[in-house]
DNA sequence: GTATTATTTGCGCAATTAGTTAAATAGTCA
DNA sequence: TGACTATTTAACTAATTGCGCAAATAATAC
């Protein structure tokens, strides 16, 4: 990621952005299981079926799960399995995040500062 | 990432929003060489101070720069670089994509669809 | 103190987005 | 064919966001 072209810097920004949405993490987190069909999905999400639908159009356009017709259903799994390690890499990074905000939070306490 | 729950799913969405704007990623691939003030950023950028300020606080907030003051100046610098292990691997992803892509692409040229 | 420079913050605007409902599309079955 | 179910898309709303301008804040120098 040294010199990167504005274009590159976009795509690595869309790839992203697909991933900071909770209900899209969800999805994948529910397809990391088994695949699944947009009305399963939707009941599991607690949304209306529509909006899960646009989701994962989203999430295909980016390689992140393939979709399959099987019947009158649309069935969807996991097509790049690496964004567990992606999230992996976040809840670490996270985790770390919160140990450095108590540890620093640590040397105030109890002196009334907060 | 196996049963999470939905405030942890939101923080990791949170995180990847922060990562989800070419702006952002610019900064941090700036940072990299080197800790650079706002003003820096800003040229380098394109941008306003202030705009660049505000991503920078947003980048703070997440762990991702570590802001130092120093003069009337403040110097930011990376704070968390496993950030470019991300970046590395979203371009794998991307790249692999693309090579999905031309490859489907391949099946139908010369056919008269493309 | 004032002046100067750097950064942050308040405000408004334009664009994007997650969500809904309703209509359109696609597949199955009688 | 028509009825039924599942998915996608269109249209709309409310909320969010990136940006610039201008004002406020902070730090240095005179």
């Amino acid at each position: 990621m040294e010199g990167l072209p504005d274009e590159a810097l976009k795509q690595i920004a869309a790839y992203f952005q697909a991933l900071s949405e909770p209900t899209r993490l969800q999805i994948l987190n529910l397809l990391r299981e088994k695949e699944r069909n947009v009305g399963e999905l939707a009941q599991l999400c607690g949304y209306t079926s529509a909006n899960i639908s646009r989701h994962l159009t989203l999430l295909t356009q980016h390689g992140l799960v393939a979709r399959e017709s099987r019947g009158n259903s649309a069935y969807y799994r996991i097509a790049d399995a690496s964004v567990y390690q992606l999230c992996d890499l976040v809840c670490g990074n996270i985790a770390r995040q919160h140990d450095r905000a108590v540890k620093g939070r640590a040397m105030f306490v109890g002196t009334g500062a907060v």
